[in-house]
DNA sequence: GGGCTTTACG
DNA sequence: CGTA
DNA sequence: GCCC
């Protein structure tokens, strides 16, 4: 098994702080979202207004700079005004044509994380619309055909097309053409590598992956800013209810299709009669809500903490990576992933049920302590039992002492797989 | 007109 | 057939 | 749907 090199934190710097003028600027929060550092333009915006959306993310712990550097990934600037972003983004990346270029928003998207206190995920309606040429245009000039080799950032420059492009991808998987759902998504990582926003369908010309079909979609976006195509799938009653059945954990496009054959639309459906479903899919419908919700980047760090303890009781030497979506960048998934290794090559071998009984027994001793306080008013630590009240201290001197303290029958090892 | 990544496992 |  |  190949040992991955751990991925170093990049510890972003604190960026610059206003300290000319003197007045003493609000203590910022701790940074809590590496990864994105926001510039707030200030035309059309004030200098006031900008101030005070300046400090109140710095208070929710956002990095937010006060002059433009390549550090900067999110620029936000108020209104849609297109000639003048683009514009703007000329002058500030000067002749640096080449690199990593930021993220370019409306207020939207700022707001909307103030909202909720951490950085949405970024979606077209988010994006500034560029539709007029200038100079900023890149000349993607050809690109290699294969994405393995291209540069793909997470966040990119084209978002209104990849999303429409995905959708198309989507619903052509939804009616088995995986044909058609390849190509659609090719298309659409070749707009993610780009260097730029396309800004007129002739830059198209001379990608791979664009034919027909998907340079129209893009043409249709440029010139309307909307897909009657893409529109229609998305309000469609088939798309919509494969969407909803293949999101279920144990459902794929073929159950979904067959559901959709019979009638059904919505999870009340499924669960309404007792319809066959497996053990999987009625997991997965109990617990829908639960396993749409996406986990933060800062809990993935937080789970890798935990697991690298248990790992290390089991296998010292052993190293955790977290891989999958966080290991590229993303803020939010559905899940963590980790690559567990060891040196010797084989000494992994049979440690993942080890690490889940030791996480188990951890969950079933955390379930113990707070028994044990909340309804004995005992604190439980690994000496004994201790009545605070009381004073009264209870030695332990075996395990069995602990459950009959607490008037618990005895649970053995074997049975605590909580 | 054929191919579109790959392999293991429940 | 579904998940990873 | 796009490429060979």
């Amino acid at each position: 098994m190949a040992l991955v090199p751990p991925k170093k934190r990049r510890g972003p710097g604190r960026g610059e702080e206003a300290g000319a003028g003197g007045a003493a600027a609000p203590s910022p929060a701790p940074l809590r979202f590496p990864g994105v550092t926001i510039y707030l333009a200030e035309r059309h915006m004030g200098r006031s207004r900008r101030a005070f959306l300046t400090g109140l993310a710095r208070a929710k712990g956002f990095r937010v700079d006060q002059t433009y550097s390549p550090e900067v990934t999110h620029v936000v600037m108020e209104g849609n005004t297109a000639v003048e972003s683009s514009g703007w983004l000329d002058r500030v990346l000067g002749d640096s044509g080449s690199l990593e270029r930021p993220l370019m928003l409306n207020i939207s998207w700022f707001t909307e994380s103030m909202a909720q206190g951490k950085p949405v995920p970024v979606e077209g309606r988010h994006c500034l619309r560029v539709p007029l040429p200038t100079r900023s245009q890149v000349d993607p000039g050809s690109l290699p055909a294969y994405a393995c080799q291209r540069h793909t950032p997470l966040n990119h420059h084209n978002l209104c097309f990849t999303e429409a492009l995905e959708t198309l991808a989507e619903a052509a998987g939804f009616e088995g053409s995986q044909g058609r759902l390849i190509s659609f998504r090719r298309a659409a990582s070749v707009l993610r590598a780009l260097p730029g926003p396309i800004t007129n369908v002739s830059q198209l010309r001379g990608l791979p992956c664009f034919g027909d079909h998907s340079s129209r979609i893009v043409q249709e976006l440029l010139e309307h800013g909307i897909s009657s195509e893409v529109e229609r799938v998305k309000q469609s009653e088939r798309y919509q209810t494969m969407k909803l059945f293949t999101q279920i954990f144990g459902v794929g496009v073929k159950t979904a299709d067959k559901w959709y054959r019979e009638g059904l639309r919505t999870l009340e459906d499924l669960q309404g009669q007792t319809r066959k479903l497996n053990r999987q899919q009625e997991a997965g419908i109990r617990h829908f809500e639960d396993l749409s919700s996406s986990v933060w980047r800062h809990e993935a760090d937080a789970i890798q903490r935990v697991v690298e303890e248990a790992v290390w009781q089991v296998l010292p030497g052993a190293s955790v990576t977290l891989t999958g979506g966080f290991r590229r960048g993303k803020l939010q998934g559905h899940d963590v992933d980790f690559l567990i290794t060891h040196p010797v090559e084989g000494q992994e071998a049979g440690l993942i049920p080890k690490v889940m009984g030791l996480l188990e027994s951890q969950h079933f001793e955390r379930e113990l302590r707070r028994f044990s306080r909340a309804e004995k008013q005992m604190l439980l630590n690994s000496h004994g039992l201790y009545h605070p009240e009381k004073k009264e201290s209870l030695p332990a001197a075996s395990e069995e002492d602990i459950f009959t303290h607490l008037g618990l029958e005895y649970i053995a090892p074997e049975q605590r797989n909580a």
